[in-house]
RNA sequence: GUGGGCGUAGCUCAACGGUUAGAGCGCUGGACUGUGACUCCGGAGGCUGGGGGUUCGAAACCCCUCGUCCACCCCA
């Protein structure tokens, strides 16, 4: 074996990457119609960003970021994730002079974890976020235009699960009765979740060794610990949800790995992708821009893993592509004559693709089988001294000459 | 970071420690001198991931290493 890629990072091969074309364009589509526009920001920044936003004690920060020194000793890291870069983008830029960014961005995240189904080290994220709107009915129309996207690019059996966190009101409160809580089971607890009683103790919840699963059966529910605010808040995404049409299970022990959220969190699951099951996931992040430097803003996101889907609908939908035809010319008078037939059939959109080969006939038709053509499209002595060529369905084996005219109308039939 | 499975032809996989490592698919040539996909006949293609060891003899057994997959952890 000679060089080959990175541990972790994949080559998107012809086949697949129709697929993901197809996704990124109806991702496009349907964001740019609830209002959506793109950014693109770096796939560099300052470490320094992402210490702040995503959190210290994070798995991401502590050991997953690909962190390095540039030439002038800054410390740079590969985005692990889209949403910092958009709200420094959005703080550097002045973007909330306007009343409500709505912004859409794609793109590769990098995190140094082991490689797994549906887990690579470079993977690509659609993600959007709604910045500047506190409504909830925002949180909801944006998981309702997920669901669209979800419906509309074919991936069936998604489940969504939702969540509140409270804010800055409820939040400590509730950490600190469940913090108790877990004090009065610590025999049954994880040397995980026993680890980060303390810094994190809501990771309690989410754990799926089988003690504490057990340990905490009856532990206070954060849904029940919400202040008047963002009681109110859930109660009304979950009313404008239903008022969509979708189904949403409150899952109250969903605990999300970056420490900006707030209020709304949620999760996208299917079924068919192993351990990694979530497509989707984002929730509400109402301190995060301020937190950078900016005016308060409450903003709501998400993030689509575009690996995961892709997986998902390569076992089970077929895309169509536009029929492909080869054309064949035998003899140097055909290939000259070629050119201008070919530019002249492309102006009009077809698809076709000349075997410059020099085998038999027989070779090339069998080139222009293994290529997919539809049609084959062949020129030589018999035709070129008519003025026309001969068309043959790949499918019926059915030939016939035609005038290029006639030839470019039959092909675009498909 | 931890655990397990697997690395043999372009792909999917065979080969009890014992001749020259095989098959299917693919590729290529022919039967059919201008006709693919079906059929028949021929051909090319391998440092058995790499390194070390055990043995008269290793693709196979042992050690190391790299890669890959699955899972844990965590996440999209």
């Amino acid at each position: 074996m000679s060089i080959t890629a990175i541990r972790g990072f994949n080559d998107i091969l012809p086949g697949d990457s129709d697929i993901w074309r197809r996704v990124e364009e109806e991702a496009y589509r349907i964001f740019s119609g609830y209002g959506f526009s793109e950014i693109k920001t770096p796939v560099a920044e300052k470490t320094e960003l992402f210490l702040r936003s995503i959190g210290e004690t994070t798995d991401i920060v502590e050991k997953e970021m690909y962190t390095f020194q540039d030439r002038h000793g800054d410390s740079l890291t590969l985005r692990p994730e889209g949403t910092a870069p958009v709200v420094r983008a959005y703080i550097e830029h002045k973007l909330y002079t306007a009343p409500v960014s709505k912004l859409y961005y794609t793109g590769p995240m990098f995190r140094y974890e082991r490689p797994q189904k549906g887990r690579y080290r470079q993977f690509y994220q659609i993600g959007a976020e709604v910045m500047g709107d506190e409504s909830p009915r925002a949180d909801a129309e944006a998981l309702s235009m997920l669901m669209s996207f979800f419906a509309n690019i074919g991936v069936a059996g998604v489940e969504l699960q939702i969540n509140s966190l409270g804010d800055a009101n409820c939040r400590p409160a509730y950490k600190e009765k469940l913090k108790a809580y877990l004090a009065g089971v610590k025999g049954s607890l994880c040397e995980n979740c026993l680890r980060r009683m303390d810094t994190n103790p809501l990771r309690a919840l989410d754990c799926k060794a089988s003690g504490c699963i057990e340990a905490t059966k009856d532990a206070p529910s954060i849904v029940d610990s919400l202040c008047e605010g963002c009681a109110s808040h859930f109660g009304t995404v979950r009313k404008y949800l239903k008022l969509s049409g979708i189904d949403a299970r409150i899952n109250p022990r969903m605990v999300r790995g970056l420490d900006y959220y707030t209020k709304t969190t949620f999760e996208i699951t299917s079924t068919g992708l192993g351990s990694q099951n979530a497509v989707a996931a984002g929730g509400r992040y109402d301190g995060l821009v301020k937190e950078l430097g900016g005016p308060e803003t409450p903003c709501f996101g998400f993030a689509i893993g575009m690996e995961r889907v892709a997986l998902i609908l390569k076992e089970t939908s077929a895309i169509s592509k536009k029929p492909l035809t080869v054309f064949i010319a035998l003899g140097e008078k055909a290939e000259e004559a070629s050119v201008a037939i070919l530019k002249a059939w492309r102006e009009k959109g077809l698809k076709v693709m000349e075997d410059f080969s020099p085998g038999s006939l027989k070779s090339r038709m069998k080139r222009a089988d293994r290529a997919g053509a539809r049609y084959t499209v062949i020129m030589g002595d018999d035709e070129l001294a008519k003025g026309e060529v001969s068309v043959k369905d790949m499918r019926t084996s059915a030939q016939e000459m035609l005038s290029f005219e006639a030839a470019a109308q039959r092909i675009s039939l498909g």
